[in-house]
DNA sequence: AAGTCATACAACCGCCGGAAT
DNA sequence: TATTCCGGCGGTTGTATGACT
């Protein structure tokens, strides 16, 4: 079904341009989230349904946090892997705002060298014997380089606010049209979080 | 000024578990 | 009960950017 349409549709991949994350933001913020396999099409986006959800999850949904993390923040990472290890979706839940792919992304960039620099833990190991994200730890370990924490300009304030004014309207625009909302499970996602 | 290196982070991939049929 | 589908998770990779030489 849905990996049928997947599979005749060519679909993107790579970087989200800020269109489609307004067609995305705007679809969901219409009709809510019900399939993401069967989402993309309607709403106009050539992407597969785990990259709509992943870019909706990680970057698009309400409430997200970006930047730096605070110190309590990494403390409360710490802990938490200290008790549960890598089980970032339990991590990110105790901490408002964060996705686990922030998290996960952040401890590797950041806490895990710390840590372990800290314990002494890193093991000599022949680089050709790690894999890429090893392999950069132990480099970034060796050499001892403080992060230059630059954080990059947002690509949400290309967005500025998501508004669905200019968006076309299922009415007139047949692309948007959903006849019914077929198999739908589970939660409607953050629909709630759009309430003003 | 140009080339290379180091870093951060967005995004993809593959697997797994739960729900539906 | 077996099969299929979907969403979620964690690991990994690709790439943009800034620092360094």
């Amino acid at each position: 079904m849905a990996k049928s349409v997947e599979k005749t549709v060519a679909l993107r991949k790579g970087a989200w341009s800020p269109e489609e994350d307004r067609k995305l933001t705007a679809y969901i913020k219409r009709y809510g989230i019900w399939n993401w396999a069967e989402m993309a099409k309607p709403a106009g986006l050539q992407r597969s349904g785990k990259s709509c959800r992943l870019r909706w999850v990680n970057y698009l949904r309400p409430g997200i946090k970006h930047g730096n993390f605070s110190k309590e923040e990494e403390q409360t990472i710490i802990d938490l892997h200290e008790k549960i290890g890598n089980r970032w979706s339990a991590i990110a839940s105790e901490l408002t705002g964060r996705t686990d792919n922030e998290i996960k992304n952040h401890w590797h960039a950041h806490l895990r060298k710390r840590f372990k620099y800290d314990l002494n833990l890193l093991p000599e190991v022949e680089p050709c014997q790690l894999s890429k994200a090893e392999t950069d730890l132990n480099r970034s370990f060796r050499i001892d380089l403080p992060a230059h924490n630059v954080p990059r300009p947002s690509i949400l304030e290309s967005l500025g606010s998501i508004s669905t004014d200019n968006f076309p309207s299922s009415s007139s625009n047949p692309q948007f049209e959903i006849e019914e909302k077929p198999n739908i499970k589970g939660s409607f996602g953050s629909l709630d979080n759009f309430k003003e």
